[in-house]
This record gives C-alpha cells, sequence and structure tokens, in this order.
DNA sequence: CGGCCCTATGTAATCGATTACATGAAACTT
DNA sequence: AAGTTTCATGTAATCGATTACATAGGGCCG
C-alpha cells in the first residue's frame, strides 16, 4: 500500500485536500465511472437523467480530469510546443499571441521553447515531443530537430504533426505558413530604385537562413527588374537585431561613396542603423534613406517613421496554429499558405 | 482488450513505431522493471552490473520515460505556468527568457498563458492548475486567480506553489520578486527637477495596477523631496502601450502652458509620446524633455536616445524561476527579492 | 552455527481516466 | 412469438511508471 490513502471522498482527506476524482462523482451520481466519462466525451450516449445527475455531481465535486490519467490512456495531451530562435526578440511575440489565441480557443495549451542557438535545449526538446508531451509543434526556427543521434539500435523516433511557420523547412513535408519574403523584398527593392536610388546598400540576416536567401533573392530581382546592377560591396552583414544595424551604420558611415538607400532585412537592423547615422550626423531620409522589413510596433513611432514591408504577424500565428489543429483532428490541412505583406511608407525613404 | 497491442518490443509493431517503454528496457536488461526506474531515479541503489546492463538497454532502445504515467504516479509535472498580462509586450519577453532559462537548467518545462484581460482565460487557468497540470506558477499579473465559484459543495481548490513577478500581490503569502518601483520613480523625478524642471508631466499606468501605484507614489516622493507641489492636471491616464503614450502626447501638444518634462512610466509611452511630438513640430529635449522607465533595447536607439530606469529583466525572470524552484523542491524560499534598478542618462533630457 | 541485518531485486498495487466488451432491457421486425 | 437490433450502463483491462512490500542471499556477530 502506498503512502496515500484512497478510496474515500475528498472530503475525508482532513487537512491536504486532494482533487475529486471521476470516482468521486461517479458515487455521488450513483452511476459508473464509465457513464461519467461518457457523459462528458459523448454525451448523447448517455441518458438524459443520468446525464444531469453527473453535471451536478461534477458541479458538486468540483470535479477537473486528470490530464496525465487522460493522456496516459488516450495518448493526447492537448499541449503543443512552439520553438523558436529567440523569444526576446519582438518580431516574435505577436506571432506567438496569434499561436496562443487560436490554440486556446481550440483547448490546447502552449509549451514554448526558445533554443537560444543552444543544441543541447535542441536535442532536450527532441526528446520532448518524442516522451509525448506534446501532440504536435510549431517550427519558428526553420529547421526539424531531433534529426541526430543515429548510433545504436533504433532511436524509437516518434513523429508529431508539424507546422513550419516563417521560416520554410526545405524537404520537409509538413504544411508551411510564410510570407512571399521574396516578391515582397523585390518590391521594396524596386520601391527604392522608382525613386531614384541607384545605389541600394543591403542589410543581411544570417547567411544560412532560409528568410534572408528568399529576401537577398528577392533583392537581386528588384535591381534586375529596375535595371540597376548588383553590387556585393553593397551587401553588409547582419542577424535582425538591433546591434546588427548598428554595426552595419558604422560600416556606412565610414565609406567614402556612400550609397543613397539602405534596405535592411528586419526594423531593429534599420533602427539601429539609423542611431547610427544620426550620431555620425547623417540625416535619414535627406542624407540617405533607410527602409525595414516586417512592421514592428515601433516602426510607425520611430523617428523619422519606418517604411517597411509589414507582415502580418499575428494572423500568422493564428494560420499555424490552425493548420496544427487540422493536423491533429485528423482534419486535411493546407499544405502551404501564403499570407499578403504590404508595402508601408513612412517618412525615413525619400526620393533621390 | 483495447485495439493497441502490447507486451511486443516497439520493433514489433511494424509500421506505426511505438516508443520504447520501461518494460522493452527491462526485457532487454534482464531485470525487472522496478530495477530500470531504480537505475534512474537512484543509481546507488542498484548494483553497478544491473545498472550498466540498463543504462545500455536504454541507449539500444532509445527509451524516454513516459511523462504522462510518471505524473500519474508521481503527482509531479515538471512543469511551470507563467501567467502574464500581454504576451506582445516587449516588456516582458526578455523577462521570459530569464524564466525559460532557470527553468530549463533545472528540468522544468515552460507554459505560458497570455490572459489578455480575459477573465473566461483566468477561469481556465485557474482550472489549470487545479487539475495539476504544472506543478507551480509564476505570476506576472498582479493577482491570484481561482478566487471565483465559492458556490455548490467543496470547490476542490488545489493549492500549488506560487511566485509573483514584477507586481506584487497585497496580502498573498508568496515570494515576490520585484524592483522598488517608488524609489526608481522618485529618484527620475528628483533627476528631472535638479535638472530646473519645476513642471513635470506624469504619464500613468492603469489606475488599478500595483506597479503605477508605487510609482505614482515615488512620483510624489520625488516632487516633495524636491520642493515642488503637485499638480493633479500635470498627471496623464496611461496603459504602459504605445498608443498611450501617442494620446498623452497630443494632450501635451494641445496644452497651452506646456509642462517642461514628461516622465513616462513605460519606456513604449515615452516612444509614443515623442513621436507625437515630433509630429507637432516640438523638439526632445530642446523644447520637452522626455523621461521612460524601463530601458528595453529601443531606449538606447530611439531618437533621441531615451533617459530611462533601467530594470534587470532577465534576472527578475531568474530570480522567480529560483524562487520557485526552491518552493517545488521544498527548500527554503527568499519572501521577497529587489532587484536594483538604474538611473539610465541619455538625450532625451536635458536642463532645462 | 543460528539469528540478525543489509543489499539487491522482484512482484504487484497504484495513480485516474478511457474504452472494449458484456449485459440486460426495451423496441422493432417478420 | 421468437429473433434481432438498439440503447444505456456496468465491469474490468489498459495506458506506463513508481514504489511499498516481500524475498533471497550474503556478511557479521555473539
Amino acid at each position: 500500500m502506498d503512502d496515500i490513502g484512497q478510496k474515500d471522498g475528498p472530503e475525508q482527506r482532513g487537512l491536504s485536500i486532494r482533487a475529486a476524482r471521476i470516482q468521486d462523482v461517479a458515487k455521488l451520481a450513483d452511476v459508473s465511472t464509465a457513464t461519467v466519462s461518457r457523459a462528458l466525451a459523448t454525451p448523447e450516449r448517455v441518458s438524459p437523467e443520468a446525464r444531469a445527475r453527473v453535471l451536478e455531481a461534477i458541479v458538486k465535486t468540483g470535479y477537473v480530469p486528470n490530464p496525465a490519467a487522460r493522456t496516459l490512456r488516450s495518448q493526447k495531451t492537448y499541449m503543443v510546443l512552439v520553438v523558436l530562435p529567440d523569444l526576446a526578440n519582438t518580431f516574435f511575440s505577436k506571432i506567438l499571441r496569434g499561436i496562443e489565441e487560436t490554440l486556446f480557443e481550440a483547448g490546447y495549451g502552449m509549451i514554448i521553447s526558445d533554443l537560444d542557438g543552444s543544441p543541447e535545449k535542441e536535442a532536450h526538446f527532441a526528446a520532448f515531443t518524442a516522451a509525448g508531451r506534446v501532440d504536435g509543434a510549431i517550427l519558428l526556427n526553420g529547421h526539424l530537430f531531433g534529426q541526430s543521434r543515429e548510433g545504436e539500435g533504433q532511436p524509437a523516433r516518434i513523429s508529431i504533426p508539424l507546422v513550419a511557420l516563417c521560416e520554410a523547412i526545405p524537404g520537409a513535408d509538413i504544411p508551411q505558413i510564410e510570407i512571399d519574403n521574396r516578391a515582397a523584398a523585390s518590391r521594396m527593392t524596386q520601391h527604392l530604385a522608382s525613386l531614384g536610388h541607384r545605389s541600394i546598400a543591403y542589410v543581411s540576416g544570417p547567411a544560412a537562413n532560409i528568410l534572408e536567401r528568399e529576401r537577398f533573392q528577392g533583392f537581386k530581382d528588384g535591381l534586375e527588374t529596375a535595371g540597376l546592377t548588383f553590387d556585393p560591396a553593397l551587401v553588409l552583414p547582419g542577424d535582425y537585431t538591433i546591434e546588427a544595424g548598428v554595426l552595419a551604420g558604422q560600416d556606412l558611415v565610414a565609406r567614402s561613396n556612400r550609397p543613397t538607400a539602405v534596405f535592411c532585412t528586419s526594423d531593429e537592423m534599420a533602427i539601429g542603423l539609423m542611431r547610427t547615422l544620426f550620431s555620425a550626423g547623417l540625416r535619414v531620409p535627406d542624407d540617405i534613406s533607410v527602409a525595414g522589413f516586417d512592421d514592428i510596433e515601433f516602426a510607425a513611432v520611430a523617428e523619422p517613421s519606418l517604411t517597411t514591408i509589414h507582415q502580418p504577424r499575428r494572423e500568422l500565428g493564428q494560420a499555424a496554429a490552425s493548420a496544427l489543429i487540422d493536423l491533429l483532428q485528423g482534419r486535411p490541412s493546407p499544405k502551404r499558405i501564403r499570407l499578403e505583406t504590404e508595402l508601408v511608407i513612412r517618412d525615413s525613404v525619400a526620393p533621390l
């Protein structure tokens, strides 16, 4: 016998209050536990009288089904894992909110994993999914994980439904929710060119990043469409952070023949870059035009306000969550969703 | 018999790969399941030979303990709930990261609940904790929940370890991790006064908010210390968002005798407010000084860069997580931790 | 050398809900 | 009227790990 008593109603436990179990409800409603379970899961299969008694007993006892027991038996956790590279990044938080909203409405909880560039954490979360702690996952990090250990025997890898958000995962046969980064970047580039800019710098994301590759491609497309030639010297390395923008700005300031416009592939970089330009006494957009990407909240209130590409972040999160829920509930799920972006014209870009 | 086979090794299941169970490991290592369990939980109570065989079998099978089964038996979830009012708010994301880091290191996962001002969600998450889905919770929302239903019978409310972060919860006997809002606000106010400002506006947080009450108190303290009289007309309502700052700015711009300095109780409001001032042709800090609170990333790169109060956000998250882990593991936990803030002097505030 | 204790291990109860199968009564069918 | 179907419900197996208790062997003491 264990140290914890059982078979008593919760009220008999004296000091240590224990949650009501399905048995307590069954006893109170004078039915079997099976009937209680059915009254909740498939009400139409229970007589109205029994159902009423059960519901009353549930209210009386304050019964809430034990999720661990339920999961153990039914193999469903009603939990979703969200994997992202950096929780502290402004860009993600509104996406998360969209995800959370939609999951919540469907009765799912959200577990967050901030990878933080650590392979160790990645391995941990691979095990996490394998252990059946979540029913599915939304990946914002641009690659699958758990591809590791192939050593001894059968790694017993379990595959759960996955959805890729923002960063498409090449070769993975899972729903991809994204924007058309290439087209958006091309559009911005053409916008700059249409205002007379011939020398346009590009502040990139991390080279390995899919987003970066697409946007870079779009940048080159845009140049070509505008009849401009691509100049590798005008590509500045970045990683989407404010600091990267600051550094790129220092690079620009130090140059003798500066470009007349800079296309930053994130708003954070654009804001950091403008900061450096101001400190060096340059004015935006009079001396140099600056464009961003993402349309985060601060873009509209930056000084000058930032011309950028608007991404529907909340909707992206919602769409990803919906797609995953479809998968989890056995419904057909869209293979690829591309949400519309928008060119938002503000004050940081001016005609040459 | 159920529809799912059992008692076979996972490799016999053909197409649908199933995770290895403790039984599979036991069979392979030629020991009982109890020994496997002990080899993991209390290695010193298992002979070195058996332990070695078990570990080998675990590697071979890729065994990961089933969390649902473990939770069901041991009543521990190794999950922590983080409750916050708004996930999309920049201020929280770095705190979250601090929490996540610390929880992760201790082997805990993090479930996030964005309350979004919805009582419905609050009730849901109260049930969540009651159902034993998490071992503890960190509250960033300034109040306890689940205080609701007191109606029929015994509501069977379970109390789990809690920690309050940032927003102290009056009357709750739980660890509180925070900064000294009152002292910090007083300090900023005195700073403004020391530069010669006599007419200082205050942009508040939500009136019901504890943070707001403390900061407001601090603001009045600061005025008093500086020998200035408090003028209710100089208090502008806000809610910590960019938009609130924009609105407060409009109010200020419309006034005939404007204050010479504005103390915003969040950086987001300060940035929104500066935006409005610029649009109206006012210059910061030449025409009006603006101070913020929080020191979010954008404060340093705003134009002009923002004088503000630095909050150690990551450390706040870490401290809260540590305190909760202490509680969960039965160690004594500090009742109240106050982390140091810092007055960060930048360019948005100038002498009169 | 018999009794005692300690160590290593196994057996099986247990956590709480779900659900396959069994049962019995009522409602149809021919 | 006998047989069949349907419906409501109960019984008990099951999910997978933990752990109280039982047991067996070895070492030690008097």
